[in-house]
DNA sequence: CCAACTGTACCGTCTGGACGGTAATGTCAA
DNA sequence: TTGACATTACCGTCCAGACGGTACAGTTGG
């Protein structure tokens, strides 16, 4: 039979490139976007620089591919959230702040595959300012005030910020506080 | 006598470092922290590259340089934006907007040569983390509320990295309506 | 005089990427 | 059923060029 019940429907090529992709992120993390070289990605990733380069053919395509993964994921990520808020009121900006505060919890390592991309050339960051404008656009629709959808937006921004800086201006916990803060303030507009 | 040493502080040498700083700046925001290199710098600043070298003997010092320039003119610009808010009460959280404001209205540019030092290497980072840290707790300090202190912190801090990675998310003009409304905030305490 | 450069030549290392293999797993016609 | 070929998923080596940095001799404004 065809059909398998894996509900990850990984092939062994989608399962490398995701290895892959989450080695460079790792290296960022640890030694900056100039020290994602090619080999340093193979080595991580466990596989040979031949191995790697038939993924991801050029070193753009793999940092395309970084910044496309991270945008899919946090919109699929977002879409499954809201759909847990199916009939109360401002159903996505209670998603926006679940997905925060789901990342907080488990710890979620910062989307280091962005620094890389935007080290090698501001441009690889087209899709993610296209979607950032399009998420605010959302929240403003979802909450019908501008001036709150702003304010909760940038608020998540900032504390995004300082975890992908790895700025450590707070503890975790600090950071659920503000969001909970933020969620009172969706919850008085009603 | 006259042993004064670091008294003239508009010396030639001060003002070939900045524009040196500068165009590392500049680079970074054209090309990414990838272009960044040291022939690319003195071309940039119209100096040679030994006369690069001999400002900052290394790509190291001119990064450090470049971390430690941003914190300290932003901490000079913040204590005379406070000196302006003397008698009135939490003048250091109208400090911190007013400088934010002043930036948008001047069309600053990005402090990307921070941006160059986290691509090198993130440790390069710990006086900026340092710093951030001590912002924060000096408006709890200074507000007398740390979740809302919190709240203006980050808020300002989104609207800044969206600056930072050239997000464009939303026009300056929307940025300082959500500046002014965070002013409310401070208003409204008292 | 000397700080503040300029200009040129050079060196060792790193890096992206091209390239030529290879082994395992299909696919399919006879 | 089998032999022939195709595709997938890699491996390991080599190379041209870029880069950081050194060295050093010369120049010029104050």
């Amino acid at each position: 039979m065809s059909s398998e019940v894996t509900i990850p429907p990984v092939s062994k090529r989608q399962a490398t490139r995701s290895r892959i992709l989450e080695a460079a992120s790792e290296i960022v993390q640890e030694s900056g976007a100039n020290g994602l070289s090619l080999d340093a990605v193979a080595a991580k990733a466990g596989v040979s620089k031949g191995g790697l380069l038939y993924h991801f053919p050029s070193k753009s395509k793999l940092l395309t591919a970084a910044v496309e993964s991270f945008v899919l994921d946090y919109e699929a990520q977002l879409m499954s959230c809201e759909a847990t808020h199916g009939e109360s009121e401002h159903p996505l900006s209670h998603a926006f702040l679940d997905l925060f505060l789901q990342d907080c919890r488990c710890n979620r390592k910062p989307p280091s595959g962005i620094l890389a991309a935007l080290a090698e050339d501001p441009s690889f960051l087209d899709p993610v300012r296209q979607h950032e404008r399009l998420i605010l656009q959302r929240l403003k629709d979802d909450l019908g005030d501008a001036d709150l959808a702003s304010l909760i937006y940038f608020t998540i921004a900032g504390l995004k910020s300082s975890h992908l800086l790895d700025l450590n201006v707070v503890p975790d916990e600090d950071a659920r506080r503000v969001a909970e803060r933020l969620r009172g303030l969706i919850v008085a507009k009603g």
